[in-house]
DNA sequence: CGATGCTTTCTACGCGGAGTAGAATCGGCG
DNA sequence: CGCCGATTCTACTCCGCGTAGAAAGCATCG
């Protein structure tokens, strides 16, 4: 995700290898994991001739904050759990969101 | 975590096994989730004579808001994650926010 | 047209975590 | 001291993840 999320447009299963050279990944295992990735929805694809294009299904920020709503799903009481989430982070993203919300 | 975030105090391996009574648990299937929730640090416990007495280390709100701040820190640009999460939650809750930062 | 070379699909192996529980051990209490 | 519940140790299964080999698809070059 890292590396789709950090290119600018679709990306090839070979360019995301390339993108990981360091770590010399075999080519099968990029296309699996894109493949596990598809399926829970963080990616998508389309087909250009012999090979797909993949590209991230929501941005990073996106992503972020539906983990965040996960989250505070599992709170019973959602209004506590913002109020405990307001206290755990720092003073200056409190102003930050404070800013957001006018 | 469920039964111990409910109880108003410590509860008993035993007593855990009692409240989950529905899914007929063997008391040492009670006994290895509490102690791999210990090393987690989701509970702790204090001995009292033979028994243990587990409670959560944290409340529901609190642990809550815990995972919001874990994933929040998988975004490079928390003020932007922040801005999608505002726009990903109810009218309502952006309201309670407004007056929770007051 | 067929060989060549990518791309993709199918299958698989090892690892670790979660759910479950049996066997053995510990430690009060009568 | 012996009993019985509580605890610890160990283990089994299932599942997801990281990894990759073997095989099949298919476009292109000679």
């Amino acid at each position: 995700m890292e590396v789709l999320w950090a290119a600018t447009g679709d990306l090839t299963a070979r360019e995301v290898q390339e993108a990981l050279a360091d770590r010399e990944l075999a080519t099968t295992t990029v296309l699996t994991v894109l493949g596990r990735l598809e399926r829970k929805q963080l990616v998508e694809r389309t087909r250009d001739g012999r090979a797909h294009h993949y590209r991230p299904t929501a941005s990073r920020e996106d992503h972020v904050a539906e983990l965040m709503n996960d989250a505070l799903d599992g709170a019973p009481d959602r209004g506590a759990a913002l109020a405990r989430f307001l206290g755990s982070i720092p003073r200056e993203e409190r102003r930050r969101l404070r800013d957001l919300l006018d």
